[in-house]
DNA sequence: AATGAATGAGACTTCATTCAT
DNA sequence: AATGAATGAAGTCTCATTCAT
């Protein structure tokens, strides 16, 4: 009786550059855009040729929807992390709330690459990659669907959440470190959709 | 024998192609950004030949500041009508903001491609021109500054601002036609801010 | 009442290139085949740039249908000059034939590159060209289908002619100049074709 | 103990992959000529890796070279076999030309891949294999050689070769399955050139 | 015998731009 | 104001091949 034929072994080698790969990609596109950057500019700052990405992307739209992965991966890891503490009941929910728009807040200002990429590629610009992207960008943006639908109040919830999130994810275009911080930005969006403009303290 | 000497016409003749090119180049330039969109693209949208652009522009960064130059002519042309029938005293700050809103908006959704290439194009892309958009944007972001200023209430007005230009700028992103108006969301946006979440109706 | 708008000449510039491009790209297509010979070998052959070919062709397979062309009207032109001085009668059939035959091998053995490039390159190998050149091939073969209908005899005509094309054309695989000119590998082919095997003199 | 030391088999494993690749190698290029196939297409069609193909040949033009020897070779054997049942004496030396045609026809119409792979890959397309493809090509030709050798008539030795195996090798380029059969389009290329056109039937 | 990653060259094509006409 | 042709660089991607594993 023979053995079973051993599985060929698909898992990639232990020093893999993919991840060299997709930081430096996640860092090049959200400086200059999918368009502005280049399979060159990419290989160039991994210190391959062009080519050798194709060892592992079919194309450069592949290519960024695996950044987008990972970076979708990690920002959700982010704010899963910050509201791990607190209880999910509705006592906390604006508490967990402000909780997850920091964290998603300095991920997109202090954090790595990925954070800002996200926010500043549009699906649209890359086609074929669109549904991809924007099947990612929805899975992570469900946290705050949930958090928001557990709010107490009788704001649209919508809109609540529309606005918070275009506002949040806007931040980096006027961002300038060294003023508000982060945290003190989340608190004070947080606080005028509590409170509404006329008594924010 | 002529009549009474006419003198020269400064203004542009009325057969000149460049408004086309304007028109083409914002809704392209919306579509693709600023490196997804080629020279070529809009010369074939105007029915010219990429060369024949240089008599009108220097270059593909002129091109664009051009573009976004007629873009925030508009808008701000837009909200100005918007405001021109309240008066600006405090008692009505709350309406012109609303009110501005509602025309920024609307010029958003609804309107010519000029108002969403502006917000969606960023002056980083194009290292050249960024000064002079920068300069543009903020010219027409004059007007929410002072609508903000005027407002009662102790929130920061600079908190204030920033999220509700990054919400309604962000709304292109998520807006699809058929659904609330752009007058609804930006009654919505307005009521939040002035109420809170706890109290909107 | 003005003058109709003058139309804009599409006519090309007294000294362009583009002759050239296909004298050299028929040479080297023929030497090594569409997949052989690349845009950069044309180009080089000429003395321009691989972009600049672009300015003549939108692409590699409308380069190939353009050398097509001019080599099947070079071919058909040959052919036709070769029949003008024989009448059409039924009598002189068989030297007409002959005659086309004469012109057809020599253009395809003495003659520019044109000819042997079009036997040599099979359509199958541009898919988006393959049917512009069928189409071509056959506008040029329709020649010899009148040729052999006007025979006399009984053998079947779609017979004849495909065994008579198929052999003119196979000849430069094998021919070597020096020995049997063109003009009597043609007229040894029909008249074997004519008399048969037994009785060629 | 073992039987009598079993000597060590020198033929290939029952498991090689090799048959499986000249197989679709043969289907490749022919399809696509010999610089439209890529290693990778045939790795790809094999289930392998581009790289591994290099277990099996030093290059792409040895890889070729095996492709057509073997591809002769099955030519060859279905010639010869078509020729086995008819004695060679020169009564039926005419009958003996017709059976190999058929033979060679069939091969290149019906069978498999290998016949049209040799006669659509010039030679010259891979300079490093030439020598090698033409003697291979010439080894099968011989057969035809002798079998015209051994015909009686006046009509040139050379002139009929040629022009048969041309006609018959172009076939491809033109043969529809489900018109005429390649046995019929044999016997009437036989009966042509033994009859002249005047007389077929 | 085969893999997976990489190489270096080169494929076709498009880019913004120039310039004589 | 516009054309048509050209440039030189750069774009994405594929090529045959190599090699440690």
């Amino acid at each position: 009786m023979s053995v079973a034929a051993t599985p060929q072994r698909r898992q990639p080698r232990a020093d893999s550059r993919l991840p060299r790969i997709l930081d430096r990609a996640a860092g090049l596109l959200r400086d200059k855009g999918f368009h502005g950057t280049s399979m060159r500019d990419i290989a160039g700052a991994v210190g391959m040729l062009p080519g050798s990405l194709y060892c592992h992307f079919d194309s450069k739209e592949d290519l960024l929807v695996a950044v987008y992965a990972e970076g979708v991966r990690r920002l959700g890891a982010a704010v899963d992390a910050a509201l791990a503490p607190c209880a999910a009941g509705e006592a906390d929910a604006c508490r967990r709330l402000e909780a997850a728009c920091v964290a998603h807040l300095q991920a997109l200002l202090d954090g790595s690459d990925y954070a800002q990429f996200i926010v500043r590629v549009q699906p649209v610009e890359a086609p074929g990659a669109a549904p991809r992207l924007v099947a990612l960008r929805d899975g992570y943006e469900q946290r705050f669907r949930e958090l928001i639908d557990a709010l107490p109040g009788r704001a649209r919830r919508d809109h609540l959440r529309l606005l918070l999130l275009g506002a949040l994810n806007w931040v980096p275009s006027w961002y300038r470190p060294g003023k508000d911080s982060p945290r003190t930005i989340a608190h004070g969006f947080v606080a005028i959709l509590r409170d509404g403009m006329g008594d924010s303290r």
